[in-house]
DNA sequence: TGAGTCGATGCAAGCGCTTTCATCAAATCA
DNA sequence: TGATTTGATGAAAGCGCTTGCATCGACTCA
């Protein structure tokens, strides 16, 4: 079934068009400085062939690879794949390739894929958030890699990225929802370890309620990875705990709809007897019953804009440049006021 | 800031360690070839220059990459983030790096993907289906890279795939609703050109339907490309034709959650006044109210298998054989029974 | 018309790694 | 003890491509 014929090489090409390799490779990637006529000779022969540049020799004379890596926790958050999708389309229209990598939340084998992604040629790298080792940011700039965070935003933090305020987004929809009168808050957030998006999220929250005066020790808060089963067991276990919030505040919409599911099974009314809110404003959120109230984040935008920024910083050399993103408080049926 | 420190190479280890490159090479790839002695000292240079092999170089001289491609329609539909997730931690447990590539749909993009891929060296390729040109087929066949086809499994195809029998399924599940007394039925499909899944998903109601003797003309199918708001507006416009349908069947989940929201928002009950089916199995589909009755695939389990039956294409060289996975009929809420 | 330009092309030196072959000392065999 | 095997290592030839430099007509200029 299989031809025996290797797969072609530039030389091949070269023989077939009767020019020298070096012209081969100047029609493919420089075509200003070839004629006319030999540069159809040159296609027609890539074609017959079949011919496709082998990017490893390429790699090693070129220093340019067009290839940008990224490495996210995981595809399986509608929030990383709507992102990463935008930033993949942006880049194709950049001519660039993306690798990505998922990693499920593992420092160890997110510094293990910076490296994979480096020895891959990678000219630049998207990482999530501003936590990680050092000896990664480090092993980053020895190789003078440019590098860009995202889906974060921290004024006071110098590293380029490009994402919006976690803990300003979620002290913004405490301050909702005290203003609708509660009073009585319990938390689930996101496992906060290693993670400084759910780490700021989490603070967002408690600083609004210190400064509100309510005491931090009446608020029950359980940490629990992303994931809408746990979002219900944590739910559950506070609605039979000494003294039932009258809103739960999650982490990230699939935590909430986790508990919105659990409340339902539990025949718990919502938002009669408790309410419920999230973050992200991913289509979870507003394809249940009743809608989640979440601060919605611009995703494909936050992914496009970081595509720009990225390759930017890749064509010009320059450094990173920092953007914040805005985030809006939806506030749906999820929710009620205390009277 | 940063250290002119030209990236480390081989040799550089060589010399640290005192030995030839060809030895530092062997101590990485082949180490039982290497005295123990020897291999102390290479590991440590390794580490104090921090270094990481090139794999342009590696791949120009060696040949394999240990790379596997997958070519997927989308990243924003979780049927295929969770496949792929899986994918990508199989194979990382077994060695091998994932290059991901999306095409929203497009087939001249998937193609011109698969020759990224293949000069990028991947040593196989996964691919989304059935349907795809010819001349796609015979490019991978004349480079001899091993492919895989998943989400869809025809007996008829001796192309090696993995996945379950689209047609199939849908055939079963609509033999559920006529069971359940529909008559009067009306599909919403996702866009069937190029798309063998959506083709057999559709041909699988079709051809029950005319099973059962209904006139296919009094069948309304509505094909709209897969999006939440598309199977809204899809549903809008069969309920507001001249005979409402008793039971609406959709090409996938993300379809029928769109119907669910719509009917919600127009105020018509479901399932009392229309039934709503879905395809997929997705968490979307038990998050909603009233939970969407659906075929449940086993997207997880399909990517983990792939991941096994590509390396093993890969590293034996043989043909690769199909797997037919089984989906389950998941009745719920989102429809009753005609009494 | 001779000197100087310029556009188009070829030559050849790498890029960093793997791998075959050769080398050589130490261990084994008869 | 001389011949042979074995284990560990080094030398060097590529792998397919890009690119600086050289070459060489054909043009331009004065």
């Amino acid at each position: 079934m299989t031809s025996q014929h290797a797969v072609p090489t530039l030389e091949d090409v070269a023989k077939v068009a009767g020019v020298s390799p070096a012209t081969v490779s100047r029609s493919l990637n420089s075509p200003s400085l070839v004629s006319k006529e030999t540069l159809k000779r040159v296609k027609s022969a890539v074609e017959t062939l079949g011919y496709t540049p082998h990017f490893g020799a390429r790699f090693m004379s070129a220093k340019r690879t067009m290839t940008i890596g990224a490495i996210i926790p995981t595809m399986e958050n509608a929030i990383f794949a709507k992102g990463i999708q935008a930033f993949q389309e942006r880049l194709h229209a950049l001519g660039y390739t993306l690798l990505i990598s998922s990693n499920s939340y593992d420092p160890e084998i997110e510094a293990e894929q910076v490296r994979a992604l480096a020895s891959r040629g990678a000219d630049g790298i998207l990482l999530i958030g501003y936590w990680r080792e050092k000896k990664v940011y480090e092993f980053l700039q020895q190789r003078n890699i440019p590098f860009l965070l995202a889906w974060a935003f921290a004024a006071n933090n110098a590293l380029p990225a490009i994402g919006f305020d976690n803990r300003a987004s979620m002290y913004q929809l405490c301050d909702q929802v005290l203003t609708m009168g509660h009073r009585n808050i319990a938390v689930i957030s996101g496992t906060t370890e290693g993670n400084d998006r759910a780490t700021n999220r989490l603070k967002g929250i408690t600083e609004r309620l210190a400064v509100a005066g309510i005491n931090l020790e009446n608020v029950p808060i359980i940490e629990t990875p992303y994931d809408i089963d746990n979002g219900a067991n944590a739910f559950e276990k506070l609605m039979t705990g000494p003294k039932r919030p009258s809103v739960v505040m999650c982490g990230n919409d699939v935590l909430a709809v986790g508990a919105l599911q659990r409340a339902q099974e539990m025949g718990i009314a919502v938002p009669a007897e408790v309410s419920i809110t999230g973050f992200d404003g991913i289509e979870l959120a507003r394809v249940v019953t009743p809608r989640l109230t979440t601060v919605c984040v611009p995703h494909s935008e936050m992914g496009r804009r970081a595509a720009d920024e990225l390759v930017r910083m890749v064509e010009s050399g320059e450094a990173g440049r920092s953007y914040e993103l805005s985030s809006e408080i939806k506030v749906e049926k999820s929710i009620s006021a205390i009277v």
